[in-house]
DNA sequence: TTGTGTTTTATTGCCTCC
DNA sequence: GGAGGCAATAAAACACAA
């Protein structure tokens, strides 16, 4: 009787003792578990062995992995949800009609109706994508294909496979929640078709795409070029609107609208950039220092670690990363999904600013290239981790995986940001896989008692997505493409707008729906 | 240098589904 | 009943401010 709980209790012990300092997984790692989370979150039993052979991990850990993974985006949800309801409720109700009929419930929870009731979060995750052969280094093939298959699909957005639709609208630039200046406005201030690879989103999607549509079409008209124009004109000019514009105080309120609704987000939205930034600073110097051909000497030097300190001060109140990287093709060999020069070219530099934030998050991941550049040989802690051995084989398919990648960048950069949007792009994909399961969960929860006040309830939380996907972008980029990035003073000039988190940088959908609402 | 806050990892217990 | 997933929790790792 009580000897199996000894042995549990011993198991644990051994367990406890081989995990007296758990382990931060490698960059390395953890680019594979996010590139592979973005494909696949809900990992079959096979592709968590083959990911835990090609990490050198356990299964367990990989599945831990996941499924905090996946919380961790449930949570950023929930944020989300929370500060958008927060900030609903001083909006009109463009906004909440927006949700009507979708099943839009209170913070916490994402009940989905229409079509996506119909998605099972494990089927839709795992096996209506997982067909190719797993391999870590195959996955962003296999990420490739999928795209060009899905492509080739008809529309059925009830069956296929939420990343892939999260792709696919990201490739085609229609992030249903999104509305991009670029895309969904014309010089004559026309709506384009939505889809003009005739895919259309069906029900949550299509709806809220809709109606975001068109309330943003009608503040971009109401603003006109400058918003046609420049992007960065906008949210710059936006608070010298005429409150007569928006018939009221929605002026201020649509600049203030984050502070207003979340305090806290933007208090903590700046704590994670300035936390982050140094990250990304640090291999922003070091890429200086790159660029400038200087690769190994320095490193660990004290005096580096000083200039590095002090240029990170520096460099710290300064736009850290432009997106430039993306702007301009750095691998004139390669090419580059038109999409991206599209999007950098033409889209509004405000997003810059918020994307800045983005791409310079910090994240384990971006701190490989920082410290590969820093300390070679600190690159990974665990040399007799045959995964890091494997970095030729486990980075090099990354380096290969240059659509997947782009991709990935692109899904950073499309996308006007701010830590609200970050976490509904990725929760795009994640809340219609989760949508049966969260239903449930809010079943359980109605039922279920709390144990503790969550800290995940804090309602301030900033999306960590954010820096996942910045993560990407700026990894996969500065990596896969050895991106030079481009001196900072010439991204100084725009230090002079306001930050991503000041402002919004764009018409979020609440944004939105707070002008369109009084434009009504 | 230290305290504080955040993120990440690991563990455990409960629930749901098959 | 087992497997898988989620939530809660603890603790390590990390970054930043004072």
């Amino acid at each position: 009787m009580d000897e199996p709980n000894e042995m549990q209790l011993e198991d644990n012990k051994t367990s406890m003792e081989k995990n007296i300092k758990r382990k931060l997984k490698t960059p390395a790692q953890l680019m594979a578990l996010e590139n592979f989370y973005n494909d696949h979150k809900y990992p079959t039993e096979e592709m968590k062995f083959e990911l835990a052979n090609e990490l050198v991990l356990t299964e367990k850990q990989i599945s831990g992995w996941f499924c905090h993974r996946r919380l961790k985006d449930k949570r950023l949800m929930r944020d989300e949800v929370c500060a958008n309801n927060g900030r609903q409720d001083r909006s009109s109700g463009v906004v909440q009609d927006r949700g009507s009929g979708l099943g839009q419930d209170s913070c916490g929870s994402t009940k989905h109706g229409g079509d996506y009731r119909y998605l099972d979060p494990k089927e839709v995750e795992s096996n209506g994508v997982y067909n190719h052969e797993l391999s870590v280094a195959n996955m962003n093939y296999a990420h490739t294909n999928l795209y060009t298959e899905n492509d080739s699909e008809t529309d059925n957005t009830s069956s296929e496979n939420s990343s892939s639709l999260q792709e696919r609208l990201f490739l085609q630039g229609h992030d249903p929640y999104d509305t991009e200046p670029s895309r969904y406005i014309t010089q004559n201030g026309a709506l384009p078709p939505l889809n003009p690879k005739g895919y259309k989103p069906s029900g949550y999607l299509k709806l809220k795409g809709e109606i975001e549509h068109a309330a943003v079409t009608a503040v971009k008209n109401q603003l006109g070029r400058n918003y046609l124009e420049d992007g960065p004109l906008l949210t710059v000019d936006f608070d010298t609107i005429p409150p007569e514009a928006f018939e009221c105080q929605t002026a201020n309120s649509i600049k203030e609208s984050y502070h207003v609704a979340n305090p806290s987000l933007a208090k903590r939205q700046s704590n994670l950039n300035s936390r982050y930034d140094p990250y990304f600073n640090k291999s922003s110097s070091q890429d200086l220092q790159m660029e400038g051909g200087d690769f190994g000497p320095s490193h660990g030097s004290d005096f580096q670690d000083k200039q590095d300190k002090k240029s990170r001060q520096r460099i710290k109140q300064r736009t850290t990363f432009q997106g430039r990287a993306v702007r301009t093709n750095p691998l004139p060999g390669k090419s580059f999904p038109p999409d991206l020069y599209i999007d950098s070219t033409v889209e509004a530099p405000a997003y810059n600013s918020t994307r800045n934030h983005r791409i310079g998050a910090k994240h384990g991941v971006e701190r490989m290239k920082s410290d590969s550049a820093s300390n070679p040989n600190d690159l990974y802690e665990e040399n007799n981790n045959p995964a890091i051995e494997q970095e030729g084989p486990l980075l090099h398919d990354y380096n290969n995986s240059n659509v997947k990648n782009v991709r990935t960048s692109e899904y950073v950069k499309s996308k006007p940001s701010n830590s609200i949007r970050n976490s509904r792009i990725s929760m795009d994909t994640e809340e219609r896989g989760l949508s049966e399961r969260m239903a449930k969960e809010e079943k359980r929860n109605g039922i279920r008692k709390v144990k503790k006040p969550s800290h995940e309830s804090d309602g301030g939380r900033i999306p960590s997505k954010e820096t996942m996907v910045a993560k990407r972008a700026k990894v996969d980029l500065l990596r896969q493409y050895d991106i030079k990035q481009e001196p900072v003073a010439e991204i100084e000039p725009r230090k002079t707008q306001r930050s991503a988190v000041e402002m919004p940088s764009s018409f979020s959908e609440d944004e939105t729906a707070e002008t369109s609402s009084s434009l009504d």
